[in-house]
DNA sequence: CTACACCTTCCAGTGCACTGGAAGGTCAAG
DNA sequence: CTTGACCTTCCAGTGCACTGGAAGGTGTAG
């Protein structure tokens, strides 16, 4: 199959396919007479496989470490699990700290919801915003001196 | 306090708060007799929330839109709680598909812990990396026609 | 007075992962 | 034989979130 055909089955443009030839994330693909890469079915997988190992955090750079440990013989399958390994570690420290993430939104809009809507209007705090409730008693009650914010980023 | 407190008590380095600053994520501090940047414990609070905001995938734009919300009044209050609920559901499908990747390195770990090491020599396969076992009979068994990778990203 | 840490602005560079566009080759259908 | 889809290379730009460095002001300790 051709790149465009490649690109469909896998929803990766074929724009981002040559990029990751490029950069050694996938091997040189084979070519027709006519100069045309050319791709089969594992193919297919390895970019399935590269989207996924995106999904989970990898780098490209990382991802294609992995992927070029296919063919290099020696002691690689220690190399390999060695990294899925800490990427594990890595993996369950980020689902961690998005669900401990996740109980602080909650009850961020749950604080919200509990709200009357008349104390919603003092220009100068929104409570669902700002400071957790203190025991100091200072509520984060001060102004903004804002106005039209600069927006400079070259 | 200075800048330099305040990176230090949120291990933000004063290079990003001044940039917060810029991009309009943090109001323009105020201002010493000496020109310095001057914060106090909201500030903290702030780049705290501005943190965990960053932790939950929010952009710095979105966060920013979040926080500038303090101090516009109005409907400003549905207009968060909005885009919190929204967000939740992003950072579920998140938690999500990280947990089921998860899975996948679990049994990709699992499978190459149960292969005999000497099943490790072929130089074009690797067991633990390519294609999930397939009905086909077809196990990605193809040579990487690969050699020293051309690593030319501009 | 000098050294030094710490602050200021401004501009430019980095890293990652693409993404766009120009200029041109290939090939099947009308 | 032209049109149009699809392919090629190469180079340059984008977006996000910083990060570095130059050039210079401030403030305290020795």
């Amino acid at each position: 199959m051709r790149i465009g055909e490649l690109a469909a089955l896998t929803s990766v443009p074929t724009k981002t396919i040559r990029y990751y030839e490029g950069i050694g994330v996938l091997p040189p693909a084979e070519r027709g007479p006519n100069g045309y890469r050319t791709y089969d079915t594992d193919d297919v997988e390895r970019l399935r496989f590269i989207k996924d190992a995106q999904a989970t955090g990898l780098t490209l750079d990382e991802i294609a470490t992995v992927l070029r440990l296919r063919g290099a013989g020696e002691s690689t399958c220690e190399h390999v699990t060695h990294l899925l390994h800490h990427h594990l570690l890595h993996l369950d420290a980020r689902i961690e700290s998005l669900q401990a993430t996740r109980a602080r939104l909650v009850s961020m809009i749950e604080r919200a919801e509990a709200l009357d809507p008349a104390d919603c209007t003092d220009p100068n705090r929104c409570q669902t915003i700002g400071s957790q409730p203190r025991e100091d008693g200072a509520t984060a009650t001060h102004e903004l001196h804002g106005g039209p914010v600069a927006h400079t980023h070259h």
